[in-house]
DNA sequence: TTTAATAGTGAACGACTTGTTCGATAATAT
DNA sequence: ATATTATCGAACAAGTCGTTCACTATTAAA
């Protein structure tokens, strides 16, 4: 890839990052991010169709370091349902968050964005899905797997948003404990 | 109130819902509104301030519906911690939104928008309060109380989602116990 | 080094949306 | 009948979006 187009790249989505960590992500306009950037307006347009489309580019890049590890660890079968590998998947993600170099905190939020949430609830759908045996025998009877599904990926991200919403007082390891008493 | 006042609201009132039904809340124009609804632009100003103050009252009016019985049997202190009671109150609700006569389905589609839900999540956070006591012998040790009630309050909303995606196929009583064997 | 391809620039544009203003008209209340 | 109030409708400035185009700078290839 062209250094220039990557220079550009990279400096779109600094701007947008440091816009996001100000304002709310509907009330910052493609203007202030190539001002932000200094970057042309045809270019920014030449390197990303609107703003969600940043969006969803920027989620894609922060999944990939926020999930990747945590992937992995899902696809080596005979450490997966093991008890101690159950709580460290979500603990990991847990202090991830709370470390926050990236900006998911102000994205989720509640008053932020609707199309960052649903990024963000596929992403974790996939990883509950990976290790759902770990919350089979919590499971209760009677009602459909996809139901079960959708509660625990919902809990999660609500106990996420709870923590972010008390300022990240609690530790990772607190907030892991509260997360696994409540599934 | 004036007659005129009186039918220009619920005109607009109208065009919105019907607009609601057919595209997404960001999606709709004042433009759009006031042309469904055969009101001048001055009108509509003169009415709401912005369109997310039109929702805003839109909820209200809703919400009044939606929740007024189930307040008032909040208030009979006698009859709330009786176990009967508990399971009929959020029933009532599941069985209001089948009817639907009002447009909560829509509005709580993911997609949609991040203000209702907001409105939406206050409205049922008061209500599992004031219904705490029923949870009580459900509720783990050594979790917060807010978080405890956040937890109960997003399991409920997002039980309705749940159900709204799957096109409500299951009866009200199917999900009510779906959602009390989740807590 | 020269050349051709590629990326960025910046101003301008049309289209759309928002919220406001104002003089004229119509409905309502007294 | 009169005064008040609501609505109309057209126009307005301001902001935003996404596109276009002629021009310049950078990069990769010959």
């Amino acid at each position: 890839m062209d250094r220039r187009q990557r220079k550009t790249r990279e400096a779109i989505f600094n701007a947008f990052i440091v816009l996001l960590s100000k304002k709310n992500y509907n009330n910052i306009t493609v203007g202030e991010i190539i001002e932000f950037a200094d970057v042309g307006r045809a270019t920014f347009y030449s390197h990303f169709e609107t703003k969600d489309y940043l969006l969803k580019e920027l989620c894609e890049e922060l999944f990939d370091h926020l999930f990747a590890s945590e992937q992995e660890g899902g696809n080596s079968p005979h450490n997966i349902f093991h008890c101690d590998m159950q709580g460290s998947v979500f603990l990991h993600l847990f202090k991830h968050i709370k470390k926050n170099d990236n900006n998911i905190c102000k994205l989720l939020s509640c008053k932020n964005n609707e199309l960052f949430l649903e990024y963000f609830k596929n992403e974790v759908r996939v990883l509950i899905e990976n290790h759902l045996a770990d919350f089979a025998d919590r499971k209760p009877q009677n009602i459909p797997e996809d139901f079960w599904v959708n509660h625990i990926t919902s809990t999660f991200i609500e106990t996420l948003r709870w923590w972010i919403e008390n300022k990240l007082k609690q530790t990772p390891e607190t907030i892991n404990e509260y997360f696994l008493v409540l599934v």
